[in-house]
DNA sequence: GAATAGATTGTCT
DNA sequence: GACAATCTATTCT
């Protein structure tokens, strides 16, 4: 059986733990059956001073997950119409959080495909933030969850080499935006937007 | 493959 | 009232 990630996983630094992810397997045990996937994209988002953060405009209302303890779910709504996934990491009052960008389905991976009315094993299914919600049947109602102790968990994993690049749109941060805070799997077909391997 | 427009709603100015 | 850590369909080449 898979091994589910302790607590401490989430205590680390972002950017290393963002790095870490990197391999590790999403899972949402829900309704439907459990699905889940290897991550192979991540962002990391490091507190109030990085203005490419949510959290660089104060504590609100919909950062505050941000805020709380390691290990738990931030979720957050774009463009009116997706929702994308957070892991919230580093101490409590430290906004810091790891954006989930791709996953490789490995886990009820017709279930997957059938909610993205794509074939199993199509790259598209879950190559993206807000695709990889769907997929997995993510949505405002895991907002705060926590992976250790819920539907939603992160289970060990390996990984190939891991490349670093810019974060993606996030241009309107200026200085922050060109900093390498993605992490991706060299050569994964998974992975959201083909970066320069 | 690349470029473009349109969808749709919570959050903050 | 503007706009967002996006996705899809469509229209090109």
């Amino acid at each position: 059986m898979p091994l589910k990630l302790a607590r401490e996983f989430y205590q680390q630094d972002v950017l290393r733990c963002a790095r870490a992810c990197v391999g590790k397997v999403l899972v949402h045990r829900g309704p439907a059956g459990t699905v889940g996937g290897r991550i192979v994209e991540t962002e990391a988002y490091r507190g109030e001073e990085d203005l490419a953060c949510h959290a660089a405009r104060g504590r609100t209302a919909r950062t505050e997950a941000m805020y709380g303890p390691p290990g738990h779910v931030y979720m957050f709504l774009l463009y009116g119409m997706h929702w994308a996934f957070n892991i919230v990491v580093g101490p409590r009052d430290h906004p810091h959080a790891i954006l989930i960008r791709a996953l490789e389905p490995t886990v009820g991976v017709a279930v997957m495909a059938r909610r993205r009315g794509l074939s199993p094993g199509d790259r598209r299914v879950a190559n993206g933030p807000g695709k990889l919600c769907a997929a997995l049947g993510l949505d405002r109602r895991h907002y705060g969850a926590d992976l250790c102790a819920g539907p939603v968990e992160l289970w060990e994993g390996a990984h190939g080499r891991v490349g670093r690049s810019p974060r993606i749109n996030v241009d309107y941060a200026g200085a922050w935006a060109a900093r390498p805070w993605r992490f991706f799997e060299r050569g994964n077909p998974y992975v959201s937007v083909p970066p320069r391997d």
